[in-house]
DNA sequence: AATGAATTTGGAAATGAATTTCAAAATGAG
DNA sequence: CTCATTTTGAAATTCATTTCCAAATTCATT
């Protein structure tokens, strides 16, 4: 039955996965860390292997509007229920935003809009300061994927 | 200037639009209908007009997460900028969300994590509140663009 | 360890929407 | 009409993703 043999390629991608903890990344993103391993992986392979875990439950997948399809181990993807999704439109990077003002939309939509707001489908689209700057990265003090004195 | 000029491509065009009212529509559905109606017009140039449409806020714009981007006129572009949108994942209806704190969101974000939002590409997801309240389920997708009774 | 059937791999080719290119055509101001 | 500017569109390109399929791998069975 599909997804029944243990392949080496499956034990180096699952390896990767729990590295990378909640942190987002790109079928690209495994390819490149697999050559910096040293092991061999097709690039076919990566798609589907992240496909087969996605339907399992094991990966999340993210995909942008425009861009590169995200994904993320789910495991610790847990961690992110309740907080929510930026992504760049240019860059197609995927954020997290643990903020507190979030939380307060969500109770006032809810309670004012009737409407429960769903944090693992919703994404917040717009540009990321890299892109807005031309592709330099400005430090304001806060790195939105960590937080703000709003955020956790 | 960029988009000075009155040609019988952008004229036809045009009168596609108000004739679909607020449908939507691809670019494939342009062309096609101009094949019917005996006039020729290119891919490429139907691409770009909408493209240019879509920047005047003539036209939204909506891309798919997998497959064709759609795109439908906005008669009245006016009375739906700056104010964003939630969708009900189960019965795909669009609501028009007018409401200080999404200001104050963008606003926030802007100032403490450096992201632009924007309005017209993001959409929140999550119930409305027919659906929490046993609605019946209706798969949704891009048509539902024509459930949004606040604002198209 | 050998056999064989089932599964998996991955390079290459295909797909398909969208974008870019650029020479030719159309437009409109003077 | 002239001519600079804008627009057009066929063809080429891009690029993520999918499909194809022969070869390699895995695993249960001898």
């Amino acid at each position: 039955m599909r997804g029944e043999y243990n392949t080496r390629q499956k034990r180096e991608m699952l390896s990767f996965l729990k590295e990378r903890g909640m942190q987002h990344f790109s079928v690209d993103d495994v390819v490149f860390e697999m050559q910096d391993r040293g092991e061999r992986i097709g690039r076919t392979t990566v798609y589907r292997y992240l496909e087969l875990l996605a339907e399992q439950g094991a990966v999340r997948k993210y995909q942008s509007v425009q861009g590169v399809t995200q994904y993320q181990h789910v495991e610790d993807a847990a961690r992110c229920d309740g907080h929510f999704h930026m992504m760049c439109s240019k860059c197609g990077e995927l954020l997290h935003v643990d903020c507190s003002l979030m939380g307060t939309l969500s109770k006032h939509l809810m309670a004012e809009h009737g409407f429960m707001l769903d944090p693992r489908e919703t994404i917040l689209v717009g540009l990321c300061e890299k892109c807005r700057n031309g592709g330099e990265a400005v430090s304001h003090g806060v790195d939105s994927a960590q937080g703000c004195h709003h955020c956790l």
